[in-house]
DNA sequence: AGCTAACATGACCACCTGGTCACCTTGCTG
DNA sequence: CAGCAAGGTGACCAGGTGGTCATGTTAGCT
C-alpha cells in the first residue's frame, strides 16, 4: 500500500503566495544584490516573514531557486544556439545574452562570482553551464572562428569579467557593457594571436572542460 | 600672538598604535573585503575598539585611508610610466600593476567597483587616476600602440573587469588574471579592429577624460 | 618626581539580521 | 455547513554590527 502523496491539495493560497514571493524576490535581490533582508522581501511580496521561511527555510535556499532559474535560462541559450549553422556568431549571441542578465541583476553577479555563496545545486547547474558553453566554444574552434586556445570556462568567466568592467558606470551608461563585450571579442577571435599564457581554468569549481572537448 | 599648535607632541604610543592599526586593517581588509569588522581589526591590531574609532572615527574613513594609499600607489606608477619611451609597452607594464594590485585585496576591489562606497576624497584620487591613466594612453595611441578608440576611461575600467573575470578561480589559480590580461591586449592592442560601439564612459564619476586628452 | 592632558580601554548602546514558534485564519474536503 | 489540517502571522530571540563614553593609564613636560 504506497501512500499516494503528490496531488494532495495544493492550497490556492500558497501558491500565490509562494509566487508572489519569488517575483518580489527576483525583483529586490536583482536591484539590491544579495544584502537585501529577508523582511524587506517579505514586505514587498505583502506577506508576513514567517511565510518567506515557510516557503523557503533559509535564505540561502531562496536565493538558489532564484539563480537557479537564471542559470538555467543561460542553459538552455547555449543550447539552442548549439543548433546554429555559424558557431562564432552562436557564441557572439551566447555571450550577449550572458552579460545582459549580469548587467540586470546584481545578486547574480554576486552569486556566480563568489563560490562561498553558492549552494550545492547552484554548482551543479554552473557546471552543466559550463560543458553546454564547451560544446558551443569548440564547435566555434573547429570552425576557426575563435582562437585555438580558448576554453568553454575561459567564456563563462569572461561573463562576469565584461560585466564588472562596465559595472562602476552602470548608473550613467547602462549598455556600456556592450562596448567592452566588443573588445573582448576583438580578443577572442583574433585567431592569429599568440598562445595565452598560463593554463586555462580547470573549470568552475567542479567539472574540467577539457575533458569534454 | 599665534598659536604655534602643529609640532606640539605626538605621542610615541599613539603612532605605534596607528601604524599596528593600518597594517592590521590593510592586512585584514584585503583578505575578508570591506565586511571585515571593526571588532577584529582592533583584535588583530592588539588594541581595544575604542582606539580603532579614536583614530577613524567611522568604519568608512579607516578604508578610504588604505584606499587612498593604494590608489596612490597605482598613480605613482602611472607617473612613472608616462617617462618611459614605448608607451604601449609603459601601458602594459600599468595594466599589469594594476591587476596585481586588485587581485591582492579584496577590499580594494569592492570600493572602487561600487560608486555608493566611495568616500569624497578616494572619488577625487580615482579622478586623477583616470587624467594619468588617460594621459599614458594617449602617448600609446600617438605611438600607434594602441587602437584609437580608447581612453584612459577604458584601461581603469578594465583592471576591474580582467581582475573579476579571474576572481572565481582566485583560490585555486591566483595567477590566472594574467590569462585574460594577455587576452584584453589581444583586443586592445587590435590597431585595426572596426571603431567599437558606444561612447566611451565620460569619466568615473566625476571627470571627463576626453577633456585631457 | 610629580602633574596633566592626551590617549587607551572595554562595557555598553541602539540597531539590524536571519531564523523560530505558539497561535490564529482559512481553503479544502466530507 | 462543519471540522481540521495546512498555511499564515508577527512578536520574539540570539547573535553580530558600527559607534559611544565614563573611567583608568601613561607619556612627556616642568
Amino acid at each position: 500500500m504506497i501512500e499516494r502523496a503528490p496531488a494532495q491539495s495544493p492550497r490556492a493560497d500558497m501558491v500565490r503566495n509562494r509566487h508572489l514571493l519569488l517575483t518580489a524576490a527576483t525583483e529586490a535581490f536583482a536591484e539590491g544584490g544579495v544584502d537585501v533582508s529577508m523582511g524587506e522581501i517579505a514586505q514587498r511580496a505583502g506577506v508576513a516573514k514567517g511565510t518567506v521561511f515557510r516557503h523557503f527555510p533559509s535564505k540561502d535556499d531562496l536565493l538558489a531557486a532564484i539563480t537557479l532559474r537564471l542559470l538555467g535560462g543561460l542553459v538552455g541559450t547555449a543550447e539552442r544556439l548549439l543548433k546554429a549553422e555559424d558557431a562564432g556568431a552562436a557564441l557572439r549571441e551566447f555571450m550577449t545574452a550572458g552579460v545582459e542578465t549580469l548587467a540586470a541583476d546584481r545578486a547574480f553577479c554576486e552569486v556566480i562570482g563568489r563560490p562561498s555563496l553558492q549552494h550545492a545545486e547552484v554548482r551543479d547547474e554552473i557546471a552543466r553551464l559550463c560543458d553546454t558553453v564547451e560544446a558551443l566554444t569548440a564547435r566555434a574552434r573547429e570552425q576557426g572562428a575563435v582562437r585555438g586556445d580558448i576554453t568553454g570556462t575561459d567564456v563563462v568567466l569572461l561573463l562576469g569579467g565584461i560585466h564588472q568592467t562596465a559595472a562602476p558606470v552602470l548608473d550613467q551608461q547602462p549598455q556600456a557593457w556592450r562596448r567592452y563585450l566588443e573588445l573582448a571579442f576583438d580578443g577572442l577571435f583574433a585567431t592569429g594571436a599568440r598562445a595565452l599564457p598560463h593554463h586555462p581554468p580547470a573549470g568552475l569549481h567542479l567539472t574540467d572542460p577539457r575533458q569534454s572537448a
